[in-house]
Parts: C-alpha cells; structure tokens; sequence
DNA sequence: TTAATTACAGATTATTTTGTCTTTAATTGA
DNA sequence: TCAATTAAAGACAAAATAATCTGTAATTAA
C-alpha cells in the first residue's frame, strides 16, 4: 500500500509544522521534537538535517542547541519541504506507471489523473507554514489523547 | 519518493487495461503479456494470481492457457484493482501521517486533502474498463515506440 | 578548563517492496 | 500415453526504504 509522501516526508512535515508554531527564537531539540510527535529521535535528526541542507530550517550545535526555522512562516511552502524530501516525481511520473506518457501520448488516466495532481500541486505551493499554524496547533496539541 | 499506486498496482491496472483491449474468449499467457507491456514475467503471473482470487481475471492452465477478463468490461471497475492489489488505505489514513485524523480533530490538511482523494477515488469507481478501452488501445499500441 | 549536551556524519540493521527461481499440478496436442 | 506448455505456489534474492547506533565536532554552563 503506498501514499502519497514517504514516512520521511510526512515526517518531515509535522516536523516544520510543529516549529512553526512554536516562538521563533525557541531552539527545539530533535528529542523535543520527537517526544512530542512521537516519532523516532534520529530520524527526526536525519530529515531537520536535510531540510538545513535546503535553508528551511537552521540549527545550532551544543548545550541550548536545536532546530528552529530558518525563515518567516509565511516564506515556507510546503511543496518546498516535500520537494527537498521526496522530489518532485509524483507530479510529474504516469500514474498508471506507462513510459512516455504525455499529451500526445497519454495513458487512460491522464487527463483525469493530470487534474487532480495539479490541484495537489496547488494546494501544497499555496499553503505556507503560517496558514496551517491554528490548525497545526490544535492537532498537535490533541497529539498526546491521540496516541492513548 | 512515492506515487499514489504501488508499482504492483500500477503492474495490475496495465496488465488488466491490456486484457481488456484482446478479444474476449483469448487467453492471454503471462509471457505474451510481459512482452507487450514491457515488464518482468514473473512479477505479471504474481499479480493477475491475486486478481484471480477476487474474480476479476480467470485463468486456464496448460497448453493455451493463460488469462482473461472473468467479467465484462464494462463491469469492472478501477477501483476494484487497486483494493485489491494496494487495499483502500490511502483513501482513509492522514496524508501527514496525523494519528486519529478525523473531521473531529482534523490534521492541517485535512479539509483539502480530503476533497482531492475523494474525488480521485470517485475517478477510480466510475470508471470501467469499457470507457478506457480506446485509449488504453492507443497508449498500448504506442509501447513499443516509447521504449527506444 | 571541564563536563554535559547537542547537531552532524556515516555506518549499520531491520523492514518492506520488488523481482526471480524452482517445483508442482493442470491441460492439451501429438 | 507422453511431451510440451501453462498457471499456481512458495521459497528465495535484490533493492529500496525506514530506523538505529556510534563516534565526532561544536557550544555552553559551571
């Protein structure tokens, strides 16, 4: 069974999502992190890596030390995190997984298909990590009823 | 990186708009069809097993043998390959991989996402073979040329 | 300066998915 | 009947993905 983000990607996500909607100036360590998504640690690590690779998020080393994001909320969109994570070949490979399919040379399902994977692709370059704060904080302050 | 099929689906949903394209009463062996279709042999014979099972496809042993569509066209339907072979899970769990994502508690994405999948699940019952045929006919003939 | 804490980097393991191989049973034509 | 051919079934191998572990460098507080 397969979605449309790898773990690595939703991982990726809740993460940002969830120091966006903590102050800007706080420094979360991949453990905060973790303890509060109830994710594992290191991968935790391993993706906030990536994603200063990318300038998204920043980090400081050291006692204090962690992740934060690197810039305004409202300047982080999420096709962005999904990009340095996942790429973009969802957006652009045949979803029936027919080589050269193309306007010219479509699959059954490419008109159809073509549509709602632009949708998709509009959602996700239109949200930015300020306009999901309310909802991001209700959700992930649910977060601990969630898991019992 | 992830598509919306896993490539076994997208394998299924091939070899079953390739079915659909032949005469009623042939039997398509796993080889005839692995070599149109371009993909291992093997993995087809795996896959068309599965959808044996459910009713789908039927399949005669020996000398001849091979497979067919154990309905007609127009009575299949998409979806019922892809609840085979992947299940229905992307239609139901959190794009952000959210635990307890529901219109109670939804996740950031929720309201959006969730419009997008059900109309692509929508896509994916209302379709049937039948309606894909001709393009299916189009987009198969072409293979050949695809692959240079 | 030292001890503690953290991100970083890379190796390693585990799991899942994808793909192959081997054997068996059914069917058919010679 | 016999040889060839096919799907079926399950073991097996390879590759991709997910997750863990280990050691190092940076930073800070004491």
């Amino acid at each position: 069974m397969t979605v449309i983000f790898s773990k690595k990607c939703e991982l990726a996500l809740q993460a940002v999502l969830f120091l966006s909607i903590k102050p800007k100036d706080e420094f979360l360590s991949a453990r905060d992190i973790s303890k509060e998504l109830q994710l594992p640690k290191e991968f935790i690590s391993k993706v906030l890596q990536k994603l200063t690779e990318t300038g998204i998020v920043g980090s400081k080393k050291g006692k204090t030390g962690g992740f934060f994001l690197a810039k305004d909320p409202s300047e982080i969109r999420l096709i962005q995190i999904v990009e340095t994570i996942d790429g973009l070949g969802v957006f652009e490979k045949c979803v029936l997984g027919f080589p050269g399919c193309s306007p010219d040379n479509p699959c059954p399902l490419h008109n159809k298909w073509g549509h709602l994977r632009d949708e998709a692709f509009k959602m996700l370059t239109e949200f930015t990590l300020a306009e999901l704060k309310d909802s991001a904080e209700k959700k992930i302050g649910n977060l601990k009823f969630d898991i019992l």
